[in-house]
DNA sequence: ATTTAGTGTATTGTCAGGCGATACGCTTGC
DNA sequence: GCAAGCGTATCGCCTGACAATACACTAAAT
């Protein structure tokens, strides 16, 4: 737990601690930077991009990478114009998602509720000041981006995350609201922490959230918190459906029940 | 190309090699061996067993995990009883997934292939001896493990195998048939090299496989080969129906028409 | 045509820093 | 109660990762 805030924060890693902490590896370090450098990127890499995005000097990078790429974990572009992250990368996505009880448990569940309100279903794990999607039930129309596992939405803004933060100590929500960087995702995303803080508490009076137009225009989200050890929310279920289709009402009052009780069906203790 | 034979082979590395390459960085590997320790476990693990399933020493162990516990690819189990694999896994998931541009291209076409053929669609991605499922469109009914990405399959035994192989030399089919381990699934998968040849040569006449209870019992799935630059098979799209709801002649037929189209619409040149 | 900036790759001597043996404090289950 | 297992901490040695440098090649820009 202590040490998730370096993981948290997503991107940087490596500091002072190298000095300070005889057992960390910094050539680990430096090879995880260098298949990190691939977060922002929106095309295939160069070496010299690789270096300076993962913060290593050009002969490492080169080390770094002819070392993942025999191992498969980075390719180079079809046409060879750069280096992309390599097919072996899933093999470790298996075994996150497989070894993970929450995920065991909750994929029957979910899938379920998924048959039961034809509406996308997903399962986000919480991670600080994101959630993560973990799975993914589509329904009928998507975009692409929405249906990758490991994308990760603002735990501020996201149905899932008011959902996670009604469960905690309002001073843990309060660090999370405000180390996060509550950019606006549409005009109606809320980003003040007073009105973020009220949507928490509304949304432990009535056991869900619901987030309208909070990340896409034209959605509306309920939320449920799913509990871990010690009643800990670990994650949270969202159902996502169209304002074309449903007013926000209509929607919670149809969704919410079952959602509510597929959360308790994964939620321990 | 000539480096994937490594990578192929889906778990060990580290040889002799290590002796011959000044480039590659042998603490590196040692630190993906340590995170491949997790690819046959049905456990959290204990640092003892990820230093004998990596290979490693119990110290080596003790600072890789270090290491990568500091960095979120590894994390404790919830009761406190081992290592896991971390959720930082899915942020490289996600890059993969992103900037593989035959899956940017599948997505919004398997997906209305999906909502075409209400039946459970496919994208696996070829590698060597083995398929792997990079997206998964889910329909009814579904087991826990076959909603995962990264999740493989054989090549020499899928339908979607069979349409890779088909699109190969017969020498190269023959090289990959060989070289994997044939252990049936279910009592009429195919393992005889013979009988499998014949099955590709059927799917090369015909356009498309069909695999008839080659992985689960009760199923009947359809393959398509998707082509990349020089027209050599990168992927496979899949669908798989139910044997209680269809004949493979019935499903065929309906199936397949939309299954080319939707591979054609993927496919380059 | 010739330059220039950019690729990716190959080589090498030096010395940081990763290595692994060993010891310790704890919990768990005979 | 002991023993076996767990995860953690320490530390001197010497390997092997490091960074500087050079090179072959391509593709724009002069």
């Amino acid at each position: 737990m202590r040490n998730t805030l370096r993981a948290e924060s997503g991107v940087r890693y490596l500091s002072e601690e190298q000095r300070a902490d005889p057992l960390f590896t910094n050539s680990i370090a430096r090879a995880m930077q260098v298949l990190a450098a691939f977060h922002h990127a929106d095309h295939p890499l160069s070496l010299a991009e690789i270096a300076t995005r993962a913060g290593v000097d050009r002969s490492a990078a080169q080390r770094i990478v002819h070392t993942l790429r025999t191992m498969g974990y980075i390719t180079r572009d079809a046409e060879d114009r750069g280096f992309l992250p390599g097919i072996r990368i899933l093999d470790h996505t298996l075994d996150y998602l497989r070894l993970n009880p929450l995920i065991q448990r909750a994929t029957p569940v979910i899938l379920e509720l998924r048959r039961n309100v034809r509406e996308r279903v997903d399962l986000s794990l919480f991670d600080g000041q994101r959630v993560v999607y973990a799975a993914r039930m589509q329904s009928k129309r998507e975009t692409f981006y929405a249906t990758l596992v490991g994308h990760s939405v603002p735990t501020f803004c996201s149905s899932g995350g008011w959902a996670i933060l009604a469960r905690l100590e309002d001073e843990a929500v309060r660090a999370i609201v405000d180390a996060s960087n509550r950019q606006p995702f549409t005009p109606r995303t809320l980003t003040d922490p007073e009105e973020i803080m009220a949507e928490v508490e509304a949304t432990r009076a009535r056991g869900y959230s619901i987030a309208v137009e909070q990340i896409l225009l034209g959605e509306v989200a309920i939320g449920v918190a799913v509990t871990g050890p010690q009643g800990r929310p670990v994650a949270a279920i969202h159902v996502a459906g169209s304002l074309a289709e449903w007013t926000a009402e209509d929607f919670s009052t149809r969704v919410a029940p079952l959602a509510l009780e597929a959360a308790r069906a994964i939620s321990q203790i």
